[in-house]
DNA sequence: CTGAAAGCGCTAACAC
DNA sequence: GTGTTAGCGCTTTCAG
């Protein structure tokens, strides 16, 4: 078997194999109308002359692309970057291609040159993979119902009638704040992730959650806006240890930010986690070795993407058949306490 | 604008429009020769219609996919995610199509699949990103002469007549040691990558070229290989420092590791940087918030990438025109040195 | 079992 | 300026 120099097409192989394009067509497809013995001689040129199928010229025809169309924003953070990661590995055990799209501003909203990019190549379904933030998602109310093919949301907040998949971030802010309480810690600050990304506002409101389930009052002094690194956990620790003294654990809504704090911690004369419980959430492969390590929450990125995957897969076949549109419910994954030793109670 | 729920060709818009297909098909592709009236019908109709041209037929009438096909590995690696936004980006800016292909086990060496699976949908060129590891490379040798379309690889080994970009691992890492030993330090231990790797073997060879410079002695007892993560650096320093305790300076081959490394020390009695100093790889934008935040060396990942597709295109057009191919030189990317507080001289 | 014809959506080359 | 014809590489009828 080698490839050639020059991609060869379906004629030459046709030709130096004495039979019509159909044939090889038929043998290419593993047909099971043809004889023995042709298909010998065919698959001997095949595999002699290297002949790969095109496959846009096959799209065309079929109508059918095997292709989706993947939007990302922020590889550099590890959500996105672990959820990519899961789609693209089921995207391949399907048999899929992926054409990838990465937003450099996802705080923007004009999506239709990336949407129309994608729907001109003729990708089956669109997997828009990327934070909301801000506004970002104003188009999609208007846009949605137009689109000729199926577009699965992640990441963001459920809407009625659209497919979304998301991490239950409310649900992980309030597994975190009720973890602290139920160490015995008794003033729990929070420092958020920026707040106009639903995902700081949904861990924020989890937090709130567990604070007002057990009684607790809650004052706008115990809480601080980050913006996700590990500079701004720093600094925003030191902005809520001024305006909250007595605060003893404090829920920090991503590992960098943890980072940050757990490395401010000792400058403002607190030790973790005696003085101050810090938790964290993502689950980043270093947490455990920050110092001390970092107690957090984990969230099912690549189960997230996978699923997307597949739920994309189930929309695209419907429609083929015609199926009254089956628009999944909105799908939240639960995520997952993990602890360590950074928000060890007191109580033990 | 809007668009449709059902894609549209082009001979409905011309039907709509009162014209032939191939006004229309003059129309989009910007042609001079379109009496202005008629064009700003046909421009009307397609607006009204959202037409979208085909790009799959396109590229096939065309002989021009405007796609590059792109094989990452181990994006959870900060190296490999880096890349690939450096990659993503300047493709995006050059108006191409980027279709990804994610290898789950880069040390294999099956390699074909992927690129046939590639080639059969006419990618233009390929950008092989994936790690030289172990014998992974084998295949290129005796495919790359044959590659219908250029390939241009990254992170590995330069080999004559072979478009190589890598960043320059051995220099980065004689970079870190003569650092240490120009801070003071005395006995320099290195914690190695998987040594299976090109990188990993690279900056073993650099931190080596530094001491035999400053004619320092060598022997394994200072060498330990890790495996990039940062449970191997924390293991690693101990069986280091048990085999080569008058040890008072560390070359940890990436930031994971040298974040393990700076975790475990304390256990062995040692401060950093006092009683060791620690240098690490990478410059992840959490290095500086270690305790105390590491010295590193920058690698200018986004640069390669960027510049991979650059010189990519370059080759295909160099094809395209039969001009005598062009095979740049392999291109090393120097990498720069972070001085922060984890190695810090004695002398000063 | 195999081949001929038609056409997927588009554009290059030629007519008018 | 604009329409017609042909064909990119493949597969789907439909004959034979």
């Amino acid at each position: 078997m080698m490839s050639p120099k020059k991609q060869v097409n379906i004629w030459q192989v046709a030709h130096t194999a004495g039979v019509s394009a159909q044939t090889v067509s038929r043998v290419v497809n593993e047909r099971p109308d043809v004889a023995p013995e042709t298909r010998r001689r065919v698959l001997e040129v095949i595999d002699q002359l290297g002949y790969q199928p095109n496959a846009l010229a096959r799209s065309l025809i079929r109508q059918r692309s095997h292709t989706l169309g993947v939007v990302v924003a922020r590889l550099d953070h590890y959500g996105p970057s672990r959820t990519l990661i899961g789609i693209e590995q089921e995207i391949r055990t399907i048999g899929y291609s992926l054409l990838l799209d990465l937003l450099p501003r996802p705080e923007v909203e004009d999506v239709a040159q990336i949407l129309n990019r994608l729907l001109s190549r003729q990708v089956e379904g669109i997997i828009w993979a990327v934070p909301e933030i801000g506004s970002n998602r104003n188009w999609l109310e208007q846009k949605t119902p137009q689109m000729p093919v199926p577009v699965i949301y992640l990441s963001m907040q459920p809407r009625p009638g659209l497919p979304v998949i998301s991490i239950d971030n409310r649900g992980g802010g309030r597994l975190a704040t009720e973890h602290l309480l139920s160490q015995g810690f008794q003033q729990v600050g929070i420092i958020t992730g920026c707040m106009d990304w639903w995902e700081a506002r949904e861990r924020l409101l989890g937090w709130q959650d567990a604070l007002v389930t057990a009684s607790r009052a809650i004052e706008a002094r115990q809480i601080v806006e980050g913006d996700w690194t590990a500079a701004s956990g720093a600094q925003s620790l030191g902005c809520l240890l001024e305006r909250f003294p007595e605060m003893d654990a404090v829920f920090v809504c991503n590992d960098q930010m943890a980072l940050g704090a757990l490395q401010a911690a000792p400058r403002f004369g607190r030790q973790v986690p005696n003085q101050l419980a810090i938790i964290g959430f993502d689950d980043t492969p270093e947490a455990a070795y920050f110092c001390p390590p970092l107690t957090t929450i984990r969230q099912q990125l690549g189960e997230m993407g996978a699923l997307a995957v597949r739920e994309i897969i189930k929309m695209i076949e419907a429609n083929r058949q015609n199926i009254a549109e089956i628009l999944p419910g909105p799908i939240l994954l639960k995520p997952e306490l993990v602890i360590r030793e950074s928000a060890v109670g007191k109580l033990y």
